[in-house]
RNA sequence: CGCGGGGUGGAGCAGUCUGGAAGCUCGUCGGGCUCAUAACCCGAAGGUCAUAGGUUCAAAUCCUAUCCCCGCUACCA
């Protein structure tokens, strides 16, 4: 196998807050199938993942656990490694920033820019509320005041560590130009142009002093580094980078990267800081990014409170190891995010694994136990048609498809022109008709070289499907008996060894699944986990629609009360709160307020920010009402406001109180008034 | 006008960059076959490619406008 050269890929690190559901789990899975394929084909491959440790968010969930966040991130990154082990993933390296090498490597790179004049101490600067002892930008303020509380704020600054993003932001950009293949897909070029370069990179604060668990930089007390800067790193850290010029063999063999696999979330610090980053410290840039989709689940968003989150590990357990990298890999197309569901994951299974391919080999072994004692021999006796040659054909084409889609990172493309090899088998079977075959005599050689064929296309498919699904690639060569075909010898027919024995008693690969027991495995499975069972989960969203829409009744019967509407088509049974005491009443403080000035929310679709006069204070209140008014409309009304409501934050926004309204059957809202007039501060009689 | 993605036969998707006969998988119906895991092979039905304009000899594909869905944001207080 000649040796193509090196070829260094990564996966993100996997932040390790928590244990890897099967969207995170699909990351190491992809690049898993690309590093094996890139190693079949024969590039000296080193291929990296690990965990991100550091962070204010870790920091939190091991306060919230009772843990330090070293006993913390020593747990998550484990559970982290045992799945991707679980998932047969072939990494050569897995770091962790919390590594001692690689923190000290991330002291020395800070101070490495640093003494460039590229990182240099400067103030985090904003306007300062002492009352939440917070920090505001211009654009936060309301009418020069906290949002929150509105008192004065002043200019205030402390001190901390920004890089110079504008420094190298030309270089980056002629980079990215003259490099069309260093962001893919494609798309996601002109969005980091068009939103982060061409407007102008601002200089990014790379160190924190609100909380600790971070790489301490070693000249400046109390500042960590800014978590991005530590992570990022790991790809040259973890492969024995020194900023001191003492970089590794390994170091020099396989930088730059030659694929960086990433989610499409984070493809902006990747492509723009990552590179900058490495500029300042004089290394090469990465030669390609790949952010790609996401895996989402069908029928709602996988969270944790709904206990309806997918793990790789118990998917495994249900469908085996290989199957769950099967759906990951083929559910995946290269631009858009794909779904997994249990009915997808069940069809897969039945047609693909089961029908196509697992039963191709199960009757191809058959018939050469069944007519030659599992012997298989080439007796070269081609049919005339040309039957044999189109089928040749595709078992020395399909290699070159393969390596093409491959090489565009089309990896579900990939897989599926695997599966395509394994259809033609099946067709080739129908087209020659063995069974005919074994009632001639004088077909014998024939029928022997039929089924040599098969099993070359067999043995052929199996290799290639290797990368995908390396325990199904051996179970299938182990059946046949045959070795696997180094990638060179792919491009032509006839491998297969000339005089060889199948085994006698295949075995099934994939049996075809029952919807019905599948989903009973998993409800079992659930309930060992003491999660809801799928049909209780159902249920549950069920109730939740229903229950929303019976709120909704309430609201509208209410609404209808107070515009002391007719209580037309109001038949259906209202739900009602609970009895109200007058002492639970009284609790609540109305009083008219005047709207002085009103505004829309830019962040949001529906809120209105409106100053309200109540007399004695003006408050801030947000309303979801842009959709019924407009800020004119609300300016200089009179309008009933509980007063005293705990204030919440919205948009970044506070909203101190709430403006009644009622609601109309189709939802339209309407502002409650008062009937005369009445001043600003006028409370309920009560 | 907050950012982003999408609307293609019953379902799920590709095709859109680089216009040139509407494709794939599943499902349905009909046929074939019996080596095999009720599997395999062939055929058929089914789509105004969200809508309305425009460019063009030619538009799912390019341009303009509109509608709807879904993520992110979190926000109907």
């Amino acid at each position: 196998m000649a040796n193509k050269g090196k070829y260094y890929i990564t996966t993100a690190i996997a932040y390790a807050s928590g244990k890897p559901h099967i969207g995170n789990t699909y990351e190491i899975i992809l690049a898993d199938a690309i590093a094996r394929f890139k190693r079949q084909e024969g590039y000296d491959v080193h291929f990296q993942t690990g965990t991100d440790e550091h962070g204010q968010k870790i920091e939190d969930r091991a306060n919230a656990a009772g843990m330090t966040p070293k006993a913390f991130v020593d747990q998550t990154s484990a559970e982290i490694k045992r799945i991707w082990d679980l998932m047969n993933t072939s990494y050569d390296f897995f770091i962790r920033t919390t590594d001692d090498f690689h923190e000290k490597q991330i002291q020395k790179i800070f101070r490495k820019m640093y003494e460039k004049g590229d990182i240099y101490l400067g103030e985090y600067k904003g306007m300062y509320c002492k009352e939440c002892e917070s920090f505001y930008t211009e654009s936060q303020l309301v009418d020069g005041k906290c949002p929150l509380d509105g008192c004065d704020v002043e200019p205030a600054s402390e001190p901390a560590y920004f890089f110079r993003m504008s420094k190298y932001a030309d270089k980056l950009i002629e980079h990215i130009n003259t490099h069309p293949e260093f962001i893919q897909p494609e798309s996601r070029k002109n969005e980091m142009m068009n939103n982060f370069l061409i407007p102008g990179l601002t200089d990014l604060c790379v160190s924190r002093t609100s909380f600790s668990w971070g790489v301490p930089i070693d000249f400046a007390p109390g500042h960590v580094s800014y978590v991005w800067l530590d992570a990022l790193s790991n790809y040259i850290t973890g492969i024995g980078y020194d900023a001191d010029g003492q970089s590794t063999d390994e170091f020099n063999k396989y930088w730059p990267a030659d694929l960086h696999l990433i989610g499409k979330d984070i493809i902006r610090f990747h492509t723009i800081y990552w590179p900058i980053f490495l500029m300042s410290l004089g290394v090469p840039l990465p030669k390609q990014v790949f952010g790609h989709p996401w895996l989402l689940q069908s029928g709602g968003k996988m969270s944790k409170s709904k206990g309806n989150v997918i793990y790789a590990d118990d998917l495994a357990e249900i469908f085996s190891v290989d199957a769950v990298r099967y759906f990951c890999i083929h559910e995946m197309p290269f631009e858009n995010d794909g779904v997994i569901s249990y009915d997808l994951m069940i069809e897969r299974w039945n047609s693909e694994l089961a029908n196509t391919m697992g039963n191709l080999v199960n009757r191809t072994i058959a018939m050469s136990n069944k007519y030659f004692d599992g012997a298989v021999c080439d007796k070269g006796m081609s049919d005339e048609g040309g039957i044999d040659d189109d089928l040749k054909s595709v078992i020395a084409g399909t290699v070159g498809k393969v390596t093409e889609k491959m090489e565009k990172l089309r990896v579900a493309d990939a897989l599926t022109e695997v599966f395509n090899l394994f259809k033609r088998c099946n067709k080739y079977i129908d087209e020659t008709e063995p069974w005919k075959l074994a009632r001639d005599e004088a077909a014998s050689d024939r029928l022997a070289t039929v089924l040599y064929n098969l099993l070359d296309g067999i043995e052929t498919g199996a290799t290639l499907l290797s990368s995908y699904m390396p325990e199904t690639a051996e179970r299938i060569l182990a059946q046949i008996a045959a070795p696997m075909i180094d990638y060179d010898d792919l491009f032509h027919a006839g491998n297969y060894p000339k005089e060889n024995k199948v085994t006698a008693e295949p075995e099934i690969l994939f049996a075809r699944l029952k919807a019905e027991d599948v989903m009973e495995r998993i409800d079992e499975q659930r309930k060992a986990h003491g999660l809801p069972t799928l049909k209780e989960l159902e249920a549950q969203e069920k109730a939740e629609a229903e229950a929303a829409a019976a709120e909704k009744v309430v609201t509208d019967s209410r609404a209808e009360a107070a515009a002391v509407a007719d209580g037309e088509g109001t038949k259906e049974v209202l739900e009602h709160r609970p009895e109200c005491t007058y002492d639970d009443f009284v609790r609540c403080e109305f009083r008219v307020g005047e709207i002085k000035a009103c505004e829309e929310v830019k962040k949001s679709k529906k809120l209105l920010c409106s100053q309200v006069d109540l007399g004695d204070k003006t408050v801030q209140i947000l309303s979801g009402l842009r959709p019924h008014y407009t800020p004119d409309m609300m300016i200089g009304k009179k309008v009933m406001v509980i007063e005293n409501l705990a204030p919440r934050k919205m948009a970044g926004l506070e909203s101190q109180g709430m403006i009644l309204c009622a609601e109309a059957p189709d939802g339209t809202l309407s502002i409650m008034v008062p009937d005369k007039d009445t001043t600003p501060g006028g409370s309920l009689i009560s």
